[in-house]
DNA sequence: CCGGATCCTTATAGATACTG
DNA sequence: CAGTATCTATAAGGATCCGG
């Protein structure tokens, strides 16, 4: 921390600790668990080498995330938030439930699939009815596991569902997020295809349902 | 915003957005009202004009804040925020919980009287003990006024109290910021003269301890 | 004075190539 | 695979100056 705010607000030391560029999205691709190198670098398109080193080591140093060397037969160098980092997922959901009210900015781009199933946590933190489902939904070659108890999220994750679930969703991510988003209904999706679904259809209903309401716009101004 | 991450999630947005250098601590000024450039740049010990001038300016494009000129005869260019980036708020609230639990960097500079005000807010955000009171605090120059209704905290403004308030207490910003953070018990400071109090000493008791209990530290690692 | 703009220097990030 | 090394471009720091 060569340049530093040096103030004693709270504040100003978590923008000297997450406050460099690319320091708060290297911390966001690991909300949901431990990551590689090289998938960082392709979850954060644009990044170089040289920082994403950089800010992997500052990172490390202040106690935000841990490197973790996995036993053989992965035999892989993972990076992994530690407690303390994993306390900054209210500052991700203050800063999402923000910026998708921008005014002015649109919100065009790529999104990693880890994204797109946070966005689901993110904007459906209440609960918004009073139901249990289990879900499995695989993107591509990403592979998530949720779970909503009493109309609360209370998991996601990574990886398959250890039982076999109420509801399985294959899409691609696109698909997905459209649906999530509100563009594309469920019922058109599952009808044309783009979701493949197997289960009950009425709780990712519910599901994909839950997050819409946070999503609107403020005034411009 | 030349430099932009560019991608389709809200929070790479927001970050495109107040994630520049000093961005986010031009907002932070702005919390408690209108400031003129020069208190901006008071407040914010280190920041050159040439970054001030350009943050304002981005900000104001991006719909955050909004340049004003007070009619005489105050006659003075002020910045406030909008409504949009008085939205802000959660992310404060949440960069300021999380910073002060830092297991590693220490807490220690100057901070703003606004900063220390605020940190009651932040820090007072559920109600704790069922009371209501009318406050008015003089930090050197700096007057505030709040308000606490039913143990939750209404009003923090700069500015008097526009009537007669239940308390009333004058100090050194530093004086006041120790009794806060409990380094200075309320009845020594009183005693010793380092707070002046005029009114209900015990619903100022409830107010300046309200807030403690949040602030414990994490286990580093 | 207040509200900045200008100039020069230094620090940090981007691009690309390369290595243990 | 997990990074370093090198070079260039940009942005921030520091000081000074200018117009209303």
């Amino acid at each position: 921390m060569t340049r530093t705010y040096g103030e004693g607000c709270p504040i100003a030391l978590s923008l000297d600790i997450v406050g460099e560029r690319w320091a708060l999205l290297v911390v966001r691709e690991l909300r949901l668990g431990p990551r590689r190198y090289r998938d960082l670098q392709a979850a954060l398109p644009g990044i170089t080498p040289a920082v994403l080193s950089k800010r992997l080591k500052e990172l490390e140093e202040y106690g935000v995330l841990r490197r973790r060397e996995l036993p053989p037969p992965a035999a892989a160098r993972v990076y992994e938030l530690t407690e303390w980092g994993a306390g900054l997922e209210p500052v991700f959901q203050a800063l999402a439930r923000w910026g998708v009210r921008s005014p002015v900015l649109p919100l065009t781009g790529e999104v990693s699939a880890d994204s797109v199933m946070l966005g689901l946590r993110t904007f459906f933190a209440e609960p918004v009815a009073d139901w249990s489902a289990t879900y499995e939904v695989t993107l591509g070659r990403e592979v998530y596991r949720l779970r909503v108890e009493a109309g609360r999220l209370t998991e996601l994750a990574r990886g398959p569902a250890a039982a076999a679930p109420d509801v399985l969703v294959r899409a691609t991510k696109a698909a997905w997020q459209a649906v999530l988003d509100g563009a594309d209904p469920l019922d058109d999706a599952v009808a044309a295809g783009r979701l493949s679904v197997t289960g009950d259809v009425d709780s990712l209903r519910r599901l994909v349902e839950a997050p819409r309401k946070i999503r609107t716009r403020a005034p411009a101004g």
